[in-house]
DNA sequence: ATTCTTTATCGTAATATTGCAATATTAAAT
DNA sequence: ATTTAATATTGCAATATTACGATAAAGAAT
């Protein structure tokens, strides 16, 4: 075994999941903080601000741009990264609707 | 390797990641959906829901526990489990502040 | 006391992830 | 054309995750 069995499960929920699987490594957070922090794309300078090898770096940018996290671009002889808002909105979106529900229940615990 | 090396990065990013990586699973994404959709706490009856067998739910339910997504209390010869709203809580305030700053920028990409 | 029910734990196989050195690729700069 | 710079890919070792059968634990019901 070891392998998700995603297809007992909805493509809602799969497509959550790999989203915040996507989320789930410090790294991989570091990385979403960074673009963000810097007020544009970033072309390069990504890997000197990480404490990890170039190698990792770029393993973890390939993860988050697969799940949509981030986009990249080549420009010149470096590749532009930067978030997509799309993935930020529906993770916002999801995880909105769900306070809201949990917000109307009577709490038993 | 194959150990993430928490060390490197803040506490916020490690215990974000950390609530992220919990929610990266389909089947503990369900579980969740789960919870807040029947109208109290559960107590058994979240094996039959899930197309896992029931070793590998507690498992889950464990993961989760740990992470603190959700609280479980021994009730009788079962176990009540309910979602911790903090959690939802600061996965919320985080996506949104996320997404406010990203509003922020002028987009490049 | 025994049985039933529910949940947890152990053990283990299959698979995935993490991390990096070495190397490849690609385009800019000289 | 060669060198330099930036990023990607390959290959591999260490570790983690996923899944489940078997078994244990613990209270409820008889």
């Amino acid at each position: 075994m070891g392998a998700t069995k995603t297809e007992h499960f909805t493509d809602k929920q799969n497509a959550l999941a790999t989203l915040t699987k996507a989320l789930g490594h410090p790294a991989r957070i570091a990385i979403m903080e960074y673009l963000i922090k810097v007020d544009a794309c970033i072309c390069g300078d990504i890997v000197n601000h990480l404490p990890l090898a170039q190698p990792t770096v770029s393993q973890h940018l390939k993860e988050l741009k697969q799940a949509g996290l981030i986009k990249g671009e080549v420009e010149g002889n470096s590749i532009c990264y930067c978030i997509d808002e799309k993935a930020i909105g529906k993770l916002l979106s999801y995880f909105t609707a769900l306070a809201n529900r949990i917000e109307k229940k009577n709490s038993c615990c």
